[in-house]
DNA sequence: CCTGCCAATCGTATATCGACGATGCACGCT
DNA sequence: AGCGTGCATCGTCGATATACGATTGGCAGG
């Protein structure tokens, strides 16, 4: 096995989520990560990594009725919001969900 | 008590979340209600109506240091997106959060 | 009835989003 | 070394978001 096909990326990742303490910068907080998934082809990339269903960027173009440099865009809006990190492997590039990022949406969004 | 002060507005709301079962429509769903949140003013103003530290239109413009019209239009936002309800209180409107809504985007979000 | 006030809407300017095709760049392979 | 593949970036265009001041509309009070 020297090819473990399409899940050798960022395995352990974080190992827990920051949380901002100032009022404001909670609601700025909610508010970008919220931004990054307020479009449904982010949301459908997420559920994606989270499923493991694909890691690579060429599968996620393919499941999406959507052009490769949209996709990429895409990708960078929510590698920009900190939900997911990127890693090159070989000629590919592999994605995977921040855990800690997640984490701390759904706190934030629960202490709505 | 002719005028119950500055609370008397939508009071026991909705039953229960509809929750949608088609997965796209799940991912439209979140991506409309993240959407509406992906503002600090917006996330700002859901706080202000959970914690029900005003309902009034007023009170919220003396919070956020935002026009009037910029507030209503966020107002207007938040309520299509059916987060929040408003009603007519004689020359004033209340607003206050739709519960219902508040926990099914709760819910989409927690099942990422 | 006319005149307040409060909130919504209109009109406008600027910035960002969302999509695409075309191009650029880095990596493996032969 | 040269080539092909896979992803990112650039340039562009229309649509939408955000903000404001100005105006309109509805509801009590004089």
């Amino acid at each position: 096995m020297t090819k473990p096909s399409t899940q050798a990326c960022c395995p352990p990742a974080e190992p827990m989520p920051p949380v901002p303490r100032d009022p404001l910068e909670a609601d700025a907080q909610l508010a970008r990560l919220a931004k990054a998934i307020a479009h449904p082809a982010r949301v459908a990339i997420i559920r994606l990594l989270v499923r493991q269903e694909g890691c690579i960027v060429g599968d996620i173009v393919e499941e999406l009725p959507l052009a490769q440099s949209t996709i990429s865009q895409h990708l960078k809006q929510l590698k920009e919001a900190g939900l997911i990190r990127g890693e090159v492997d070989g000629p590919r590039v592999c994605y995977c969900v921040e855990p800690g990022a997640v984490a701390l949406f759904k706190t934030l969004v629960e202490a709505l």
